[in-house]
DNA sequence: ATCGGCTCGCGCAA
DNA sequence: TGCGCGAAGCCGAT
């Protein structure tokens, strides 16, 4: 049984007969995914077909055919895993106010089950279609090993006030998933249509001057495979290895976890399951556990949460007092995305995440905070920082990244720290603290080749 | 090499 | 009301 404290009502309608349909948005596989198996639950409950759709929306936020790749890629594999168990997928092309009612109208629907996405377009598309639909419509948290809407219903100051809660209720939450069953009936008011993936794919109205990367391949196959991979090959490693960018010492999950191809709760439970270093196993579960649901705290509570308006008070106060302060080196957006500042480790920075889709979790924090050194104010840094982020990330437009960008520029979660010039009492990096930390030469040196096709001017 | 101070707000203990 | 504490910081003193 899914917990139901898993679970949100997104309009008050009563149960209804008909069939019941997952519309998939942020967890895009079929193992593991709470959502899925709270529709399946509620379907064979009543004795209804189940059947699961995913709208693809023309434009997808901004995204580019890296972006539009790695996910069409992977609900391919979805449709075919789904088959398997007598699930019928869907894929339907338009905004989901556009495509949705109609489709749950036309399928004779009783209940509609959604999964849970922290973010502005996504909430406001719910709350269409919560306000469109006459069918019940439930919204599972199958992204967060513990529910973001009910671990807490404020925008928690720092990571260890949420950490005590995620201490105390992990136990119950990180359990085992129910098998999903072969489903005994399918859907009679529609057949299950073909789909032209690769006429998707080419036919996608996105950017396409960013391409697709090879080193990460898209499924939730893959992401299975990655994952053995990572604890069997660099878990041990992990707590010294993790802030040295050339080592290869982190998870690279994060593609996978975006696009809900891999469940957070399924590497919980494989790492927690491994013998290995404990201290790399806690140093992990940290930032797997409570640093990514504190993001989607953040997103969840602060409607701001890729704006300086969203920042703590006593960082807007530090940051506006410091806004005339002279800066050394100013750059156009355009010398951002083509590596042209003065500074070869920034520069290597951001042409690996251009050349790969993914900069090292040590230097994206480097990377934001000299946009902030660099930029006319914090509210131009925090532009360029989302922008760049959103356009070459895999992991782009995701809580993740806007909690990431908030902690460099604006403080979030973070502490006060002494006082100087641009940053104020925001937590400053320099260059010679990394050389501390690490051979930055090494990292240079290492960086692939990029080419940028139209930057922003 | 290691340590404390920097500075603010929280949440808990007293 | 006091106190401990906080993602990766830096800097200066020992």
């Amino acid at each position: 049984m899914t917990d139901n404290r898993r679970i949100f009502s997104l309009n008050a309608i009563p149960d209804k007969p008909g069939c019941v349909i997952y519309w998939m948005q942020r967890d895009q596989r079929v193992m593991d995914n709470w959502a899925l198996l709270y529709a399946q639950e509620r379907a064979l409950a009543s004795h209804q077909p189940l059947a699961v759709v995913f709208c693809l929306v023309p434009d997808f936020l901004g995204a580019t055919s890296r972006h539009y790749g790695f996910l069409v890629r992977g609900l391919e594999g979805v449709a075919e895993k789904l088959a398997k168990f007598n699930i019928p997928f869907f894929l339907l092309q338009g905004y989901p106010q556009d495509v949705l009612p109609r489709f749950i109208l036309e399928n004779e629907a009783g209940l509609l089950v959604t999964d849970f996405n922290p973010l502005r377009i996504p909430m406001d598309w719910r709350k269409k279609i919560a306000d469109q639909v006459t069918v019940p419509f439930h919204e599972v948290d199958a992204h967060n090993i513990i529910p973001s809407r009910f671990i807490s219903n404020k925008d928690e100051y720092a990571a260890y006030t949420l950490r005590k809660k995620v201490d105390q209720l992990l136990p119950e939450f990180l359990v085992e998933f129910p098998a999903l069953l072969n489903h005994p009936c399918l859907p009679g008011g529609r057949a299950v249509p073909e789909i032209d993936w690769t006429g998707i794919r080419l036919s996608a109205k996105v950017d396409q001057d960013v391409p697709e990367v090879d080193w990460v391949l898209p499924g939730e196959s893959h992401a299975s495979a990655a994952l053995g991979n990572f604890i069997g090959q660099r878990l041990n490693a992990y707590n010294s290895e993790r802030n040295i960018p050339y080592s290869k010492g982190q998870s690279d999950l994060s593609p996978y976890l975006h696009f809900g191809q891999l469940s957070a709760q399924r590497v919980a439970l494989e790492v927690m399951k491994s013998t290995g270093d404990p201290t790399s196993k806690t140093a992990f579960l940290e930032e797997l556990v409570v640093r990514r649901e504190l993001a989607d705290n953040f997103c969840l509570h602060n409607a701001q949460y890729d704006d300086f308006n969203g920042f703590q008070p006593w960082a807007k106060k530090t940051l506006n007092k410091h806004r005339d302060d002279e800066r050394e080196f100013l750059y156009t957006v355009g010398q951002f995305e083509g590596s042209f500042t003065h500074d070869d480790l920034w520069n290597a920075a951001q042409k690996e995440m251009v050349a790969t889709g993914k900069m090292h979790g040590f230097m994206r924090m480097y990377w934001a905070k000299k946009i902030l050194e660099w930029t006319r104010s914090p509210e131009e840094a925090v532009a360029i920082a989302v922008y760049l982020n959103d356009k070459y990330e895999l992991d782009g437009r995701d809580p993740n990244g806007y909690a990431g960008i908030a902690w460099a520029i604006g403080g979030t979660h973070d502490r006060p720290w002494s006082e100087r010039k641009i940053f104020g009492m925001i937590r400053y990096m320099n260059y010679a603290g990394c050389k501390r930390k690490f051979n930055a030469n090494k990292y240079i040196m290492g960086i692939p080749q990029s080419q940028i096709v139209n930057p922003k001017s």
